[in-house]
DNA sequence: CAGCCGTTAAGCACTGTAGG
DNA sequence: CCTACAGTGCTTAACGGCTG
């Protein structure tokens, strides 16, 4: 709303509250009619999800006889159970097919034609939008599944340890459809076993050993590379003591993935510096101090990013010489938060590093949206990237940030004529893609569970009432939630 | 059933505002 | 002026309410 001071650090956008038709890359004209002015009675919702709530814990204690005792209103969760249990297939009861769509036509634009001398591996992210968005939904692909923690809470362990499971089942599919694709270079989610750093609910993956080893038997027979990228609340320079904890559990869960996979030292893990704490130099000596106390199968994989707010790639190349931790290089956070040091000399740096340590070197390729002038704009990936850096070493493996994914790889590999292309797989790109980003978003009006708790004990409710919502058990849960809702309702 | 939308989960950066 | 705090941003996908 306000103009943007002339520092321009983070923007505001209001704007983003223009919404946005999904992605479309269907050639059929996408029919979006207008919505009806609803009024959004948020309050009333949140109500209704206690008593839904109750509902469930009632539905899934039961779940062996749950077909018998159909509740009124079934919910998707208790349903879930009920489809985690019958994997294999299910002869449920006859269900009305719908007819299924046609698929869509796609016409694929010829690319313009460049050179490069690159003859390295092009990869991509965590998701494959071809196969995510698969119809019916019964048919997707995808190797992120997740649940919220009162799922665990409500269904148990094995819940959440079959949502993994079904992770790596589909891990097994998008590998075949990369080598099926040419692109021999993928970034594993780091949400595919979720929850199992968990302090409280994590798990070891042992129980799906079997399966990892499969999957990894199969990456190694078409020679991919399989990374890793553990989330941004992997802080090993927090001050925290529980905040590095929690991260090293972090870092050792997706150690003992690629162990379990049976991938060698290609298969890197890459965190970034993390957070200043207002002490950069201090903070640094934390991430040292942190990354040397790390078991040495931890370490062995570890590699350090530059990002675009905390800590450039000048800032992180000393830690990363001195203890022989390679470095990510970043072009697009480079761009954003540049180093004194020019591009290619940090690249020399860092892949010295990597031959050091005899690993494939790998860096992150992505573009900032066009039209972006913000810092914050220019932050969030394009659908696609236009150009290949030049002087490109030809083991590097590039793994390409952006939204398009999969596609934005294939449209390089065509580009540049670095791959042959399955013209099947080709999506053509959104016309008129937005500068919203995929954040989520907040809702102004009402205040978070943090501030609703703050507030409680603010005006003294009891304890009962101001306890910590994250951790409580379910009877607790449903009379802070009315209390939240007042307590929301009145502020 | 499909699709939309807000919420949630992790941790931190940053801005604007209120109050001392 | 400084501090504290609320709100929003970064990412991502499932969940759950709701509508058509």
């Amino acid at each position: 709303m306000s103009t943007q001071p002339s520092s321009g650090v983070v923007l505001r956008r209001s704007t983003r509250a223009l919404t946005v038709a999904t992605h479309s890359t269907e050639v059929q004209p996408p029919i979006v009619p207008p919505p009806p002015p609803t009024p959004k009675v948020v309050s009333v919702k949140r109500k209704r999800t206690v008593v839904e709530a109750t509902e469930i814990v009632e539905a899934t204690s039961q779940v062996s006889d749950a077909e018998q005792s159909p509740k009124k209103k079934r919910t998707k969760k208790a349903k879930a159970v009920v489809d985690t249990e019958e994997f294999q297939e299910s002869p449920s009861k006859p269900k009305r097919k719908r007819q299924p769509k046609p698929e869509p036509m796609y016409v694929i634009p010829d690319v313009e034609k460049k050179k490069t001398t690159f003859k390295g591996r092009l990869g991509y992210a965590c998701l494959n939008t071809v196969l995510r968005n698969k119809k019916p939904a019964s048919e997707t692909v995808f190797c992120s599944r997740t649940c919220r923690l009162d799922s665990i809470k409500k269904n148990g362990l094995d819940f959440v340890k079959d949502l993994a499971r079904k992770n790596v089942e589909d891990l097994l599919t998008v590998i075949q459809w990369n080598e099926d694709n040419n692109i021999r270079f993928f970034r594993v989610s780091s949400e595919i076993f979720p929850y199992a750093s968990h302090d409280k609910h994590g798990y070891s993956l042992n129980y799906c050993s079997e399966l990892l080893a499969k999957a990894g038997a199969l990456a190694r027979k078409y020679g991919h590379r399989l990374t890793t990228h553990p989330g941004q609340f992997t802080q090993l320079g927090s001050p925290k003591p529980a905040v590095v904890e929690a991260s090293r559990r972090e870092l050792a869960y997706h150690t003992e993935m690629f162990e379990l996979m049976g991938m060698g030292s290609d298969s890197v893990m890459i965190i970034h510096g993390g957070g200043v704490y207002d002490d950069k130099e201090g903070t640094l000596k934390r991430l040292k101090g942190s990354i040397k106390n790390l078991s040495p199968n931890v370490r062995a994989r570890l590699v350090l990013e530059n990002d675009e707010m905390c800590y450039n790639a000048e800032d992180l190349l000393p830690i990363c010489e001195e203890l022989d931790v390679p470095l990510v290089f970043d072009y697009h956070h480079d761009q954003l938060f540049p180093s004194s040091i020019p591009p290619k000399t940090i690249i020399e740096r860092a892949n010295a590093i990597w031959k050091r340590r005899g690993i494939k070197p790998k860096q992150h390729l992505s573009e900032p949206r066009p039209g972006a002038v913000s810092l914050m704009e220019r932050r969030a990936h394009a659908d696609r990237c236009e150009n290949l850096p030049p002087d490109l070493p030809d083991d590097m493996g590039k793994e390409i940030g952006a939204k398009d994914k999969e596609q934005a790889v294939l449209y390089l590999h065509r580009m540049y004529d670095l791959q042959p292309v399955v013209h099947a797989s080709l999506r053509p790109a959104n016309p008129n893609p937005s500068m919203r980003t995929n954040g989520r978003k907040a809702s102004p009006k009402k205040p978070s569970a943090k501030a609703i708790k703050k507030q409680a004990e603010k005006r003294g409710l009891d304890d009962s009432d101001a306890s910590d919502l994250t951790d409580c058990p379910s009877e607790d849960e449903e009379l802070p939630v009315e209390e939240e809702e007042d307590a929301g309702e009145e502020a």
